[in-house]
DNA sequence: CCTATATCAGCTCTACTGATATTT
DNA sequence: CAAATATCAGTACAGCTGATATAG
C-alpha cells in the first residue's frame, strides 16, 4: 500500500492539536499522544501476530484461548470461564471453540459438575498445535524485537495502571 | 458481563508460562508481557472512546477521520492522502468517507489537480460535530485519566520505539 | 504501457444486542 | 421464581483480496 512516512503522524497530529486547542493542557495532549499510539501499535502488532500464526490455522483470539486451556491443569474449562479470563464476550466465546472446534484442536464436553455448563476439552493436535505456535511466537519475540527488557517492563507497569483503573482486574 | 477479577489476568498468564517455558529469558516473557497488556489497553480504550463518540453519530475511526480534516488548511483533503496518514487501506477510507458522508459530515469532490482523484470536503456540520466530540474527548482525558503526564509521555516514547521498528515513520 | 486513484463485490473476523432453552 | 450458561439470529465494523473504470 503506503510506505513510511517521512515523519511521525502522532507528533504531527499534536502539533496541530496544540495549535487548534490552546487551552487542552499538556497532560491532554499526551493523553492524545498515547492513546493514538496504542492503537497504532495495537493494529501493527495484531498484524504481524495474526501473520506469525495463519500457517497453524490460527488467529490470535484463537491462540489466545489454546493456550489458556493447555495452562489448565486438566487441559479444559468452561466456556464461561475462557470469557472470564480472556474479557471477552459470552457469544464470542462461542464463535472462537466453534472455530477450534472445526480445526479440531477443541472438543465440547457437558459439564459434569454443572449441567447448564460446556467444557473445551483440548485435543492432542490442539495442544500441538499450541505448542509450534508458542515456538514461533518466541523466536519471533511476539513482534517486539526491537524493545529491551527495560522498555517492556515500563510498557507493561504503566498499561497495568491503566488496566487495573479500566476494572480490568481488582 | 463478569465483573473485575481478583487477579491480573496478565500475570498470572506469565506465571504459567514460566512454568510451561523454562527456557523462554526474561525478555520473552516481558514481551508477552508487554504484548497481552497492549491488547487489552486498547480493547478498553476503544470501547470507551467509542461509547464517548456514538451520542455523536461518530466511531473512533471516523472521528480520526474527521479531525485529520479539521486540520487541513481548507478542511478538505484527497482519499488518498487521509489512507496514507491514518494508514487504512484504501477501501476503508471509502467506507469511512462514506459513512460521514451519509450523516452529512463531509462531501465528495472531483480532486480539480488530479482527475483521478477524490476530495473528501469538511461539512459546517461535520466541522461543529468534529468540535463537540473532541471537547468530550478532552473532558474524558481519552480515557486515560489515571495517568499523569509522566505515564503518558512515558508510553508514547515506548511506543514511539515499537511503531519506528515496525516501519510505521522513519 | 504502466501506474495511481477510487470503487465495488465478496469474504473474514470480532463484537455486540436480543431472544431462547436449559439448568441451578 | 430468579440467575447463570450457552447458543442462535441478526447487525455493525474494520480489514482484506481481486477486479474494474478512469486518468496521469
Amino acid at each position: 500500500m503506503s510506505g513510511p512516512l517521512p515523519f511521525d503522524p502522532v507528533e504531527r497530529a499534536a502539533e496541530s492539536w496544540v495549535k487548534k486547542y490552546p487551552e487542552a493542557d499538556a497532560e491532554i495532549i499526551a493523553a492524545m499522544k498515547a492513546v493514538t499510539s496504542i492503537m497504532r501499535a495495537q493494529q501493527i502488532l495484531l498484524a504481524e501476530l495474526d501473520a506469525a500464526l495463519r500457517p497453524f490455522g490460527l488467529t490470535f483470539s484463537r491462540y489466545e484461548a489454546l493456550v489458556l486451556l493447555t495452562f489448565s491443569s486438566a487441559g479444559q474449562l468452561p466456556l464461561s470461564k475462557i470469557g472470564e479470563r480472556l474479557q471477552v464476550h459470552a457469544t464470542s466465546v462461542t464463535n472462537v471453540i466453534d472455530r477450534l472446534e472445526a480445526s479440531g484442536f477443541v472438543r465440547r464436553v457437558p459439564n459434569p459438575r454443572d449441567g447448564r455448563g460446556t467444557l473445551a476439552v483440548l485435543t492432542d493436535s490442539g495442544r500441538a498445535i499450541a505448542h509450534e505456535a508458542t515456538l514461533e511466537l518466541h523466536k519471533r519475540r511476539f513482534g517486539l524485537g526491537g524493545l529491551g527488557a527495560d522498555d517492556l517492563d515500563s510498557l507493561f507497569n504503566r498499561l497495568r495502571r491503566l488496566r487495573h483503573d479500566a476494572g480490568d482486574f481488582g
